[in-house]
RNA sequence: GCCCCUGUGGUGGAACUGGUAGACGCGCCGGAUUCAAAAUCCGGUUCCGAGAGGAGUGUCGGUUCGAUUCCGACCGGGGGCACCA
């Protein structure tokens, strides 16, 4: 980059721009020849000649998956993605080198509606836009340096990829774990479409704005909830998950005990079934709810004034579960009263609430007021009696709703029991009753993949006037999405294609219509980690063989939203699969890691519009202000970067001004991945520094190969020690994710090359030692530049083959320890003491240390505790 | 609303299973180099205090010889909630 005539640092000169500081460097140094362009991209040439990232199957070396979860073409990568991959090359370079036989891929989840809106808003093909985004992405991605085996890419738009789950989706179904039923979507009545729930603004359309209904379509669904108990099972043996996951994924089933039971109505000849985890609590149900949308509410309150209305209240609600618990609870009393299983004397009110779900257990429920919350706020509204069935065992008063543990009270039989046992009574008396069962339910929904859009793999099905619903036969597959599409209409372009829909009855040979629904863009990413083990396979989606070599995925590593439905899709796709013979895996994902997101300062101009960080730019007078206009602008809270709120930094800017090796270090410094992590340009600034200054430690002062010397001299010997024990805690570190640790790690060691370097001459062989171990130790984070320093110290190897350096177990013993000495708690010295010295003789060592004895101030010494070589805490009275 | 996570200097963070709080970095301060600056190098940097010493890990309380770490309550920030991916 030429400036001013003058070559000039780039990272300077990007800074010089943010700041708006253009004045001309005229007697600007020429700074380090470092070259990291020059570098970066002849390093990556020459992995890319040897080959050095394929994948080699006959390998004797034991296999290791690494996979990042595969982006979403969006346009251009971002921040996160950087450090997604950054996380997953760190593992897959370091496991490389110890000797791992390693795949590591990488594709594109490539349907999506991003895709249509973009055809909507720029009339371009969804495939066009799609595949266009997929070339940019892919050249930013490799000039990152990662270690993909590129040669196994797969688009899950490609009909190669997608001919495979239509045949999956054609063998679940007559596995019986496809079917069709009625669910709820969005529906924007202006558009008439379907509105996914991010397009639902504050109950309304996001492009129409109208007020956004609820309806009935009948969709496809698989069986998920077949493997409740395997998946929830499953969970216990994931034990590289983070807890957290797991927890999720345990609460998102939500597997409870309880009573399912019928209400008899009074007055007719029906009954109303619920379910109840809390049969304790019979005998203070004060009304019973049933879904709005339950069979029974037109039949019982069909008539009365007002339910229409009710009915249109409720479809006026969105569907998703947040906006259900957060819309106000109302009922509707149908007049209806239900007969108490236990007191035929007892009657409780029947309401239509919209808070009870037809999805979930029996779509109807008693509700006890003073043992639940929503429950007392239901009967507080509705003037519905509370009585209390549940007291502390103390026998205290306490404040309804009460949910704590506690002995029945007001309860005929069930008097005096603790809850659970209260809860078996009543189940029992339930039964022998004949009304009822103690049943276990999930929170666990089957899972709607039915979607009303264009980008997505087509449904291969056929619905036939005679034959009823008729799978596309498998010589059929796939059948492809149509290219001459329009998105001048609302709706699914799919259904109004002139002639797409138009085909045969694979059955009965006369004219039908095809599904025009296309797949839930999971089903892509439920399987893809397979694909990736054979992604040529044209016949099948991939050898059972290929499967059961590389699967399950070793190392996966993703963004945290993902937590719960991707994961639990993708878990119980493989054993849906696995019982359909494709795989002998239950399990994808052996190991995962969850990264945090990343996040950064938000801008806003006087109008309160969102301004990128590159629009704002401090002035000579430090205020911060818009770079083309000069109009003030304040600085936001730190958010997740979002395009909305235009707090994203483009990570092409940062490559080509500070390099890959920069960006990765940076992005792997500081923050633990697990973390949310701020960008900051300081932050990426610092790294950048360091990368120039490990390029001058190791290239400044003449090398000459010296031969390794018989002995050390104290000075050699505590260099060598430093290198070792840090190359030996490295491996941990990386292993177990900690990466701004390692780096801190590697940053001492060469902060302690430095001093080292001051005083030692160049022909040293512990200094060559401690520089290549530095080099290598690095080579995971910033592969171009450590290979570089490899060639320069005279190597005609290569890193990315090499194995990780031998550690000198000897050298990391030490025979003095240095403890700590309390006096009360609180630290008064330290004392170096040798290793493992006895425990009587550290106390007396302790207690003669000056500052102990002026601590002591002549005090009855009480007790000592010694922890050896650790701590001597004495107390004195 | 429900579930999950998180809170340490000016700042990002470190501290193994309860045992020397603040590693490493950013920033700042001082110095070297320079005509001067940038870059680079060296030193300092939790707060209060001249010092001895005291205080200190969101807040309040508890357990312990000892708590950033364990327990309880509260407050702040974030993620997920089934059609965004």
């Amino acid at each position: 980059m030429l400036l001013c005539g003058h070559r000039v640092k780039q990272t300077q000169y990007f800074r010089a721009q943010r700041r708006g500081l253009f004045r001309c460097f005229k007697d600007f140094k020429v700074m380090a020849a470092y070259e990291m362009k020059d570098i970066e991209s002849k390093w990556r040439k020459v992995w890319l000649d040897r080959q050095s990232f394929a994948v080699d199957e006959e390998s004797k070396k034991q296999k290791y998956y690494v996979l990042e979860m595969f982006p979403y073409p969006s346009g251009r990568i971002h921040v996160g993605h950087v450090r997604n991959y950054s996380l997953g090359d760190v593992v897959a370079r370091y496991k490389k080198s110890n000797g791992f036989n390693v795949i590591h891929p990488m594709g594109w989840d490539a349907f999506g509606l991003p895709a249509e809106n973009a055809a909507m808003e720029r009339g371009e093909h969804p495939g066009k836009w799609t595949y266009a985004n997929i070339d940019v992405m892919r050249t930013q991605l490799q000039s990152m340096g990662l270690s993909i085996d590129w040669s196994r890419e797969v688009a899950t738009c490609h009909p190669q990829y997608y001919r495979h789950e239509q045949k999956m989706f054609l063998d679940f179904y007559r596995k019986g774990l496809a079917y069709r039923k009625e669910s709820m979507v969005n529906w924007d009545p202006i558009d008439n479409t379907v509105l996914a729930n991010e397009q639902v603004i504050d109950g309304k359309g996001w492009r129409t704005g109208a007020p956004v209904e609820r309806r009935k379509l009948s969709q496809w669904f698989l069986k998920i909830t077949d493997y409740a108990d395997d998946l929830l099972d499953g969970i216990k043996t994931l034990d590289r998950w983070p807890d957290k996951v797991r927890i999720m994924q345990e609460n998102w089933i939500g597997r409870s005990r309880g009573l399912q039971f019928k209400f008899a109505l009074e007055g007719l000849d029906e009954s109303v079934e619920v379910f109840t985890t809390r049969p304790d609590t019979l005998f203070g149900a004060a009304f019973v709810a049933i879904a709005p949308d339950h069979p029974l509410a037109k039949k019982l309150a069909g008539n009365k004034a007002g339910f229409d209305d009710f009915l249109k209240t409720c479809a006026a609600q969105g569907t998703s579960e947040a906006a259900i618990e957060q819309a106000e609870k109302i009922g509707f009393d149908t007049g209806v009263r239900a007969v108490h299983p236990f007191d035929a004397s007892k009657t409780v009110p029947v309401y239509l609430a919209n808070f009870v779900l037809m999805d979930y257990g029996t779509g109807a429920i008693f509700g006890c007021p003073a043992h639940d919350q929503r429950d007392f706020d239901f009967a507080t509204k509705y003037k519905l009696p509370i009585t209390q069935v549940v007291a502390p065992v103390d026998g205290a008063e306490v404040k309804l709703p009460y949910s704590d543990e506690g002995v029945l009270v007001n309860s005929d039989f069930l008097n005096g029991m603790e809850v659970e046992a209260a809860k078996a009574a009543a189940i029992e008396k339930i039964e022998k009753l004949g009304v009822g069962f103690g049943t276990t339910q999930y929170r666990l929904r089957d899972w709607g993949v039915s979607r009303q859009r264009y980008w997505g793999c087509p449904i291969p099905m056929v619905h036939c006037k005679s034959c009823g619903i008729v799978p596309v036969a498998d010589d059929q597959l796939p059948v492809t999405l149509p290219e001459d599409v329009t998105f001048d209409k609302p709706g699914n372009p799919l259904a109004h294609h002139p002639t797409w829909k138009h085909t045969t009855c694979p059955s009965c040979g006369a004219a039908a219509e095809r599904e025009t629904d296309t797949f839930d863009t999971f089903f892509e990413s439920s399987w893809y980690f397979a694909r990736y083990c054979d992604p040529r396979n044209e016949k099948e989606a991939f050898s059972k063989e290929k499967a059961a070599y590389w699967l399950p995925v070793d190392q996966y590593i993703g963004g945290v939203e993902h937590a719960v439905l991707h994961l639990l899709y993708s878990r119980f796709f493989t054993r849906a699969l696995s019982d359909c013979g494709y795989c002998d895996v239950k399990e994808p994902f052996a190991g995962l890691f969850t990264q945090g997101m990343v996040t950064h300062a938000t801008f806003k101009d006087q109008d309160g519009k969102w301004l990128f960080p590159t629009q704002a730019v401090t002035n000579d007078a430090g205020q911060l202000v818009h770079v083309d206009t000069g109009a003030p602008v304040t600085e936001g809270r730190i958010e997740k970067m979002s395009k909305s709120k235009k707090n994203v930094i483009d990570p092409d800017d940062i490559l080509n001004n500070y390099g890959a090796d920069a960006a990765r270090l940076f992005i792997l410094s500081d923050s633990p991945p697990e973390r949310d992590l701020e960008w900051t340009v300081s932050g990426i600034e610092g790294a950048a520094k360091f990368v120039h200054r490990l390029y001058r430690l190791v290239t400044e002062i003449p090398l000459q190969a010296v031969e390794k010397p018989n002995e050390f001299t104290p000075a050699q010997q505590e260099m060598r020690t430093q290198t070792h024990k840090a190359l030996s805690g490295l491996g941990a570190d990386i292993e177990a994710f900690h990466m701004n640790k390692a780096v801190a790690r590697l940053r001492e060691l060469a902060n302690a090359i430095e001093k080292y370097k001051s005083v030692h001459s160049a022909g040293d062989w512990a200094y060559r030692e401690a520089l290549e171990y530095l080099i290598r130790g690095f080579n995971p984070m910033m592969p171009h530049v450590t290979e570089e320093l490899w060639a320069h110290l005279g190597h005609d190897t290569i890193l990315a083959d090499m194995t990780w350096p031998e550690i000198d177990a000897s050298l990391l013993q030490s025979d003095t320890a240095t403890i700590a000495v309390q006096v009360n708690g609180k630290m008064r010295a330290t004392i170096t003491l040798p290793k493992d010295m006895d425990q009587k003789a550290a106390e007396a060592a302790a207690l003669s240390d000056p500052n102990v004895q002026r601590a002591l101030d002549g005090k009855a010494v009480k007790k000592v505790i010694v922890v050896p070589n650790r701590i001597v805490n004495v107390v004195v009275g």
